[in-house]
DNA sequence: AAAATAGTGTCTATTAGACAGTATGCC
DNA sequence: GGCATACTGTCTAATAGACACTATTTT
């Protein structure tokens, strides 16, 4: 017999820069060190509830714009010093949030820079390492980029999340073509948005595919 | 409190179709359905141990072949009418084993086609099916097919690995090229292997690349 | 007009898909 | 020789990457 929880890597972008969520623990083990929120599952709660719960409780997100994905199962013996404690992680995409911190919970999360992010509590490090990697990966094949955007955004601003995600620059042209021509990524609304200079870009939705095809791969 | 299992999604190739190990259950709940191979993990055992000591113990295999990783885990509240049980699922891809269903435990594994295998135990249906499409869409990126072939293979039993998991045939030209040409992907042994009839194949090993770039996608 | 950002067009290299043709074995 | 399978070469269409150029706004 084990205790279940659930941690979660949520990720936007923030400033240009891929950010991840953290919180400060208050209380032992690893008191006073960054770590990733979490919490828990409850006697009769399914995984991806406890997911959604926790994420709401630490966000104040309700949810319904961005992304939740089940990311992977950690479960060494020793990971948690108080027992046997599996992590059943979730990886979350949302967009910028203007209420990013507002937690009900006693102990209140940061973004923070998720690339240089390290040093966690618990096996945090890698869990955060694993999270990267899957949306790093996850933007390649599938349409999830919108996932960190409004819901209406400019191609731009899409592009700006595969910059930070990958960490690369992309060809501002290249991409416009390659988002606007692959079926079913992104559907326009007719509706533009005027920036600070320059000519104001064309205001996009998300598309109705889940996969891109063929994909849009990372530079090597 | 919970209990925690380990459900095992064993995947190979034989006469041209993608198999899945299965075992009869002779004990409640779900007695006489078809079921995946599992168990519950050890008091102090790690998760990816207890897929490698259940695969041992259902298929008599040192796993030194083949590829073992972790799939995905399940855990509705009333998934297993015995009590909350949360089954973190393993996916392995196997060679076609000489000794496919020696089972040291009292119920007897066997081989059946994945594709059409269903009607399972719990929610095994849904296990297996997430299982196919994992091995699926990794065989597009990474050069995991060869997990499948014993330690020397030619290219076109690499390309029936292909064939039987995605279910379509491919040109034998169009993929020698594409193997072959595919930095990492397979190294040439310069042995051959005859066949009943035809000129004989050169005979690969893996290569070193777990990536393949650009990737084999499947067609559309 | 200058600057800035959005978006289009064009050229080239690479790759996938179709398939003719050649190589090398067994009967 | 006939047949079967392995392998190579060639053509074409699609796509990615580089980048010149046009469009539309603010200052």
């Amino acid at each position: 017999m084990v205790d279940v929880a659930v941690d979660l890597v949520v990720l936007t972008i923030r400033g240009g820069e891929l950010c991840t969520l953290l919180i400060r623990r208050g209380v032992a083990p690893h008191k006073g060190r960054w770590a990733l929120p979490g919490g828990f599952v409850l006697a009769d709660e399914d995984l991806a509830a406890a997911a959604g719960r926790e994420l709401r409780e630490e966000t104040g997100v309700a949810s319904v714009a961005g992304h939740l994905e089940q990311l992977r199962t950690y479960g060494a013996p020793r990971r948690d010093p108080r027992g046997r404690v599996v992590s059943v992680a979730y990886l979350a995409l949302l967009p910028d949030l203007p209420v990013p911190t507002a937690g009900s919970d006693a102990a209140v999360a940061h973004w923070r820079p998720a690339h240089t992010a390290t040093r966690l509590a618990f096996d945090h490090d890698t869990i955060l390492r694993d999270g990267i990697e899957r949306a790093s990966a996850k933007l390649e094949y599938t349409s999830l980029a919108a996932a960190f955007c409004p819901p209406e955004f400019t191609i731009a601003e899409l592009r700006a999340v595969y910059e930070a995600v990958w960490g690369t620059d992309l060809d501002p042209r290249n991409f416009h073509r390659k988002a606007t021509t692959t079926d079913g990524f992104v559907k326009a609304t007719g509706r533009r948005r005027a920036q600070a200079a320059g000519r104001p870009a064309e205001l996009f939705q998300r598309g109705d595919a889940e996969v891109l095809y063929p994909p849009l791969l990372r530079p090597r």
